[in-house]
DNA sequence: CACAGCATGTAATCTGTTACATGATTAC
DNA sequence: GTAATCATGTAACAGATTACATGCTGTG
């Protein structure tokens, strides 16, 4: 995947691979992530496929960057990579879910405290998502991508909001079960933003 | 992650790996999946660590079963996961979100295709998932998990139908985008559910 | 007897993470 | 000057996928 979308940012403009990697920090961060090891050394893949190639750094750039511009057969590689659409559905992976789901036995102040914590952090990035808004100053040859950017980030909207919903109602689940067939409320109620005292 | 899927489950009974590999498929797939391969591997690497022991299969066993069992060391290394939180967001990867994303120069007819597509099986994973239920039979030591499996079930559900609602929003832009100032019918008014086409 | 399912493994490869390593530039 | 950021790489390791490989059992 890392390949395509590589190849995806070059063909909009030549690049270093460490504005490639500024780059997903800030757009693609949410569904595909990388480090920069991992960049540098697929950059040099794809140049020796030959979809892409770097100009050398010049002599009197102190800082060695190293450019990469999509070649003919980059660019053919990554429309036919899109034309040959996804037919499955992709299996994600999750922690949390994980340690949910063998939490059975776990004491109910400790979930709490995670599920609290959790919910925290998705609160945080939804807000984050809320405050983003794509664009592309100056380039409007690429206006027509960024109802694409956008509804990425809508994704990334509706997934953090459906995460603090399902987090509310599973803290609510075990704090009611932790009291059963009782009604006083907590000495010191929690407040579910506070750090976590671990 | 996966030594503590093992680990947990082991928790509850001795089990082979093959009874490993079909338990999560039913119950853990939806947030994490695993080869055949890695499960063999992964217990091979868990019972050297000393977390689990396996008895050699029986002589009079053509099957060749391997059943493993957690020891106490095992167990008090799963617990110790369970008590030390998920302080971070996971990242994840969605391959689906890269398409969209390097989607603004396709053909919107491609584009569609492959959204409703996508809708039809995370429609179908919705309704799969609303048809499951966990339960515990005859372990009633098991029963104060069940809501713990229930809640991760839960989460999968409820992203299914984000998706499908995204995508049907997804669905509905690029249809308006793609008749613009019009609103003729379409002459075949494309069926959601229809097989791919490709 | 053929085919689906039971059952376990190894090997090669690919992908991804973490750590190590170096050096220049800019802002304070 | 010193810390943050710019900029690029290598190496070791861990995690995951795909292919290869084998043999038994139960059903039609």
């Amino acid at each position: 995947m890392l390949p395509y979308i590589l190849l995806g940012f070059l063909s909009y403009q030549p690049m270093t691979g460490y504005e490639l990697k500024n780059l997903m920090d800030d757009s693609t961060q949410h569904f595909w992530h990388a480090h920069h090891s991992q960049i540098y050394t697929t950059l040099r893949r794809l140049e020796e496929k030959g979809w892409l190639v770097s100009v050398e750094p010049a002599e009197d750039d102190p800082l060695n960057r190293r450019a990469y511009s999509i070649t003919e057969s980059g660019r053919s590689a990554l429309q036919s990579w899109l034309d040959k659409p996804l037919l499955e559905i992709e299996s994600s992976k999750h922690a949390l879910l994980v340690r949910v789901f063998f939490s059975g036995s776990r004491e109910p102040s400790g979930i709490l405290r995670e599920l609290r914590f959790q919910r925290q952090l998705h609160q945080q990035q939804l807000e984050q998502y809320r405050e983003q808004e794509p664009a592309a100053p100056g380039r409007p040859d690429l206006e027509q991508e960024v109802p694409f950017w956008r509804a990425t980030l809508d994704f990334g909207r509706r997934y953090e909001a459906m995460v603090v919903d399902w987090l509310d109602d599973q803290i609510a689940r075990v704090e009611a079960g932790r009291r059963p067939a009782m009604s006083f409320p907590d000495a010191f109620p929690n407040s579910s933003l506070e750090e976590y005292d671990a």
